[in-house]
RNA sequence: GCGGAAGGCUGGAUGGCCGCUUUGAUGUCGCAAGACAUCGGGGAGGAAAGUCCGGACUCCGGAAAGAAAUGGUGCCGGGUAACGCCCGGGCGGGGCAACCCGACGGAAAGCGCCACAGAAAAUAAACCGCCUGUCAGUCCAGAGCUUGCUUUGGGCCUCUGUCAGGUAAGGGUGAAACGGUGGGGUAAGAGCCCACCGCGCGGCUGGUAACAGCGGCGGCAUGGCAAGCCCCACCAGGAGCAACGCCAAAUAGGGACCGCGUGCUGUCUGUGUCUUCGGGCGCGGCAGCGGAGCCUCUUUCGCUCCAGCAGGUCCGGGUUGGCGGCUGUAGCUGUGUCGGUAACGGCAUGGUCAGAGGAAUGGUCAUCCACGGGGGCGCGCUUGCGGGUCUUCGGGACAAAAUCCGGCUUACAGGCCUUCCGCGCAC
């Protein structure tokens, strides 16, 4: 784990081959407790399937996105957690690379139905107008 | 055909695009660890669940035996690594049957409890009742008179009451009332006597056994609850893969060895020193004795200590991260064959391809297939049901490995198969 996001920060500090690598870009998962405890003091969206929370990162640490999955036991039992996990880190993969910002944590939270019910699109469209909320008035 | 009983199988399919994880080969980069790319292989379940039993494995506790405590199991025999599991049998209960269900050792070792109701809930007792006797009245006869009372005698036929005794048939209560039914017997009754049933004891026969059958004896003793305590037999040391081992980092001050020192007695062709040459004293080694510690206790064996310390050298508890443990073997399973009623076992042969680790095994789209609802068309007939076809909408049970096995329990949409039983119809 350690060794791969070293490399990926020698390949991104580059620069130049940003579009055709895109799997180097993957975001990093969160594991640590205290992460996502100091995400949650962050701002946050909250949309029809799922809550997505956010912050900045102090200057000085590890570089990149960094990214966190939290289905509680409200969304029901092991089967639907694992879905729910599963359909977040495909929206996540397919939208952060090119949404997200530099140096930002980011948590998703499962709803309880919602997240494995809804249609893929609307998920889809969901997070990219959450990222926007949160970046948009910055900018 | 309808209604049941038992057992087993299955647990959506195909394809496109985009991923995750593990692994093999090749290549590129790198000192290396490794990273990346291409091609190929693998990637949840019958319950993966509940974590309820039994093990393997690991560590801890000096060893063994016994005891106590605590917990568990509980008809008999077999299977198994083991079990509280499985198979077969017995007994009891349910069902017309197929079949199903069973905390199924002991209540004459002891304690405790048995609500309400009822006279009485356990060394039996006696509320109503039944019967016998005594006395009084009633009854019969006589006498007196105030003519409905007094008194004398008789009787026990009828009834009423008091008292004394017999009885437990009947009544009523209850989950349960001190054997049951019938007959004899009696004042009324009663195992008081008899027959059968039940119960107990001992015998014979069958069975490895649980137990069953047969005939004999005993007049009946032993109410129920052990799922209240308990007794008997048998089985269990504790904790768990977040076990445990290794590596690195930073950190904290524990342990081992060396040095100096160390109960009593004996011993040494060890050694130092003193000597009047007998030996004395000190140090060291070994043995014994005594004391202390070592699983809750006891015994035996064994081990450690019996003096600590200014010092020197070495190791490193817990934490974080990484690697191992980690998936193939009491294996599991298909087929054949042999033994066994069966569970299962032997032999031969084939397959065995999850291994994550804040936790992969997928996301999405399309088509099809189950299944359910609506509508159209035509068909059968028992006239409002059956099945056919087309179309449209909905729509996929329960539940996801976490060290690994053997079980149990619980959840489960729909579908499929086999065997058996009862009823109806036809032949």
């Amino acid at each position: 784990m350690t060794p791969s996001e070293t490399d990926l920060i020698g390949i991104t500090a580059k620069g130049d081959k940003y579009t055709t690598v895109l799997s180097y870009l993957a975001p990093t998962v969160l594991t640590q407790r205290r992460d996502f405890q100091r995400a949650a003091r962050g701002k946050r969206v909250a949309m029809a399937g799922f809550v997505l929370q956010s912050l900045r990162r102090p200057e000085g640490e590890t570089e990149g996105i960094r990214i966190g999955y939290t289905c509680s036991k409200k969304v029901g039992n092991a089967v639907a957690r694992n879905r729910a996990k599963r359909r977040l880190r495909e929206i996540a993969r397919a939208i952060l690379p090119v949404k997200g910002i530099e140096g930002h944590d980011y948590v998703l939270i499962g709803r309880n139905g919602a997240t494995a019910n809804l249609p893929y699109a609307q998920l889809l469209a969901d997070l990219e107008k959450s990222l926007a909320i949160l970046h948009g008035p910055r900018k």
